[in-house]
DNA sequence: CTGTAATCCTGCGAGC
DNA sequence: TGCTCGCAGGATTACA
């Protein structure tokens, strides 16, 4: 592992996960006495107003949405967190020194403090007083949480787009919370290229993706994610998730499976590694397909074509009303 | 519609 | 030793 930065720990869904459940014992029932900020600026401006907002707030609880850190205060008012690429939360006692990158300091009442840190400062922590109507907005640009897809829902959306798997999964309106890492993952352990555009994708294989990318993160959860470098939780620990991976920054190595060493290319903007023996990148004709055997019929489900000014995009597929 | 690339940012390692 | 350069990438935006 020699090309990735100090603090990076590339927070997708299980570093998220981590990351709430190390806070939410820490945290629920406190209260901010104060907030403290640093002076560079994070991806979304600190509104002063916030300042006095939180001041005497109760947290009662931590969730996660996506890669999004959700803190329930009192109210019915929120504090939202992204960590973008190397954001780190934590809960520490008052009197531990202050390391660098610093940028948000919240006092609690029970004498520790619940810090932002944040190397590149692509993260972003927001105040909203009205949780609700933050959570209706996530909800329309969220896709739905990986756990337990709808495989129809799924499906659809996969195979109702040009775009090649790796934009579809790195597309948080698909499914929320998959970033490069898992991403990669995924498409190994569902033996799919991820430059297969997601037409392409047979039902069968839709459904081997949808189960790989749950079996992943399932397995990446348990772990408390991926660690690189020295990357921690909120409580200190660090991820195991890391020792376990097939394909990301393993180009040049051996597949765990066949041995053939691994390739990387450049898909949506990202590197993507993968294995050119395991996921080929042509569809596979199964000896016992029938040849014309698929024609006519399409199930009559027309998703695209709405006229309206929004762009709906592929998010359609998994919205609900 | 899709893809590509730039933008934000810092630290690290390769190369000279 | 010390410099530049490329790279890492989540989300957003502009443009081909």
């Amino acid at each position: 592992m020699s090309a990735f930065g100090p603090e990076a720990s590339m927070p997708e869904l299980p570093e998220v996960e981590t990351v709430a459940r190390d806070l939410r014992p820490r945290l629920r029932g406190r209260t901010i006495t104060a907030v403290r900020r640093g002076p560079a600026g994070l991806r979304r401006p600190w509104d002063r107003a916030w300042d006095a907002a939180l001041t005497g707030a109760r947290v009662e609880g931590v969730r996660r949405r996506g890669k999004w850190i959700l803190i329930d205060l009192a109210e019915a008012r929120l504090l939202r967190v992204h960590l973008g690429m190397t954001g780190q939360l934590t809960v520490v006692p008052a009197n531990e020194p202050e390391p660098d990158h610093l940028h948000l300091v919240f006092p609690l009442d029970d004498g520790s403090e619940l810090r932002y840190r944040d190397v590149r400062r692509f993260g972003s922590v927001e105040y909203f007083p009205d949780r609700a109507a933050v959570e209706t907005e996530m909800n329309r640009e969220l896709g739905p949480e990986p756990f337990g897809l709808d495989p129809d829902a799924f499906r659809t959306a996969v195979t109702g787009t040009a775009r090649n798997l790796k934009a579809v999964l790195l597309d948080q309106s698909v499914v929320a919370g998959v970033g490069n890492i898992y991403a990669d993952e995924a498409c190994f352990r569902a033996r799919l290229h991820p430059g297969r555009t997601g037409k392409s994708l047979r039902p069968e294989e839709c459904n081997r993706l949808r189960d790989a990318i749950e079996a992943v993160l399932t397995r990446a959860v348990a772990s408390r994610g991926s660690t690189i470098r020295d990357y921690v939780g909120g409580s200190g620990l660090e991820g195991r998730f890391q020792t376990e991976f097939a394909v990301y920054g393993r180009t040049g190595e051996p597949c765990p499976v066949c041995r053939t060493p691994i390739a990387c290319v450049r898909l949506a903007g990202r590197s993507s590694h993968f294995c050119p023996v395991c996921q080929p990148k042509d569809p596979p004709r199964r000896a016992t397909d029938r040849p014309g055997s698929r024609s006519g019929g399409r199930p009559g489900g027309r998703a695209g074509s709405r006229g309206a000014g929004r762009a709906v995009s592929s998010r359609a597929a998994s919205r609900r009303d």
